[in-house]
DNA sequence: TGATATGATTAGCTTTGCTAACTAACTATG
DNA sequence: CATAGTTAGTTAGCAAAGCTAATCATATCA
């Protein structure tokens, strides 16, 4: 059927301005609530995943290695994450979240969607379960297979 | 309830994650098919909201005057788009997509968002109707009001 | 007419992405 | 065991896209 491909076409479309223009607005509020999103995320992939090397977190990302070298540089500098030297695999840099981190995650993610997990909280059972089954299937394709 | 603030929350920061990932999968494909995002979705606007002021497409896109001038400028140095002086009021600019721009919408756009746009269509017909209602829902949450 | 408001641009900064090139460490092979 | 290749991470340097502050030209209003 034709019909398929045009909608699918049509989905992504919207998706695509949808997120862009969401993460825009989120992103108003990084001045605000402390740290800006993609420090944000990787933080909270540690915080929830636990310990990483660099790879691996670059890879739950979806970034490459020395944008992700750079990121946990900075979030080190802040005092958020902590690396250490692998003691089998020299090579490897092993990445944890310190409890400042994780006291961060806490308080400032939720400050920062605060807006937007409103505007959720605001919508009828319907719609709010449409957004959280939609999360879910973007995040499944999205993983790297 | 104290459950729908936990959930608003929730699914504010899954949807989030899946933006953020999301944009990146597709900010890949952008040397392959030609215009960055924003680049893209600012012509978009044009191709089908028609001619903008430059204020306008900022609002529409919901970025910062100086940054959609610059866009234009750069959209205008490629002809995607023409600017030309509006007769009563000197100070507006409007902007309007050229025959090359709507072109390359036709053809571009569609190539990037083709491997999204692929997997959208693999899904099944109860996923497609939840991605397509969650677009739907978070433009009109995005939506300035 | 002069003051104020508005639209657009310019200048300059920040963040976040990338590739290319490098170092250090590990692995495998002759 | 030496050395060739591979892998993990970092450094250097670039580009895109966002912002604010300042400026310029034009409109509007008292």
């Amino acid at each position: 059927m034709a019909g398929r491909e045009a909608e699918g076409r049509l989905i992504a479309e919207r998706m695509h301005s949808a997120a862009i223009r969401l993460l825009r607005r989120l992103r108003k509020s990084d001045a605000a609530s402390g740290l800006p999103g993609p420090k944000l995320s990787a933080l909270s992939v540690l915080v929830f995943g636990g310990p990483q090397t660099l790879k691996e977190l670059a890879l739950a990302e979806q970034v490459r290695a020395p944008t992700m070298s750079r990121l946990v540089m900075e979030l080190e500098a802040l005092g958020f994450v902590m690396k250490t030297r692998d003691r089998q695999d020299k090579r490897l840099v092993r990445i944890q979240a310190t409890s400042k981190g994780r006291a961060l995650l806490e308080a400032g993610k939720a400050r920062r969607l605060e807006t937007f997990a409103r505007q959720i909280g605001s919508l009828d059972v319907h719609e709010r379960r449409v957004l959280g089954m939609a999360a879910k299937i973007l995040t499944r394709l999205n993983s790297p297979e």
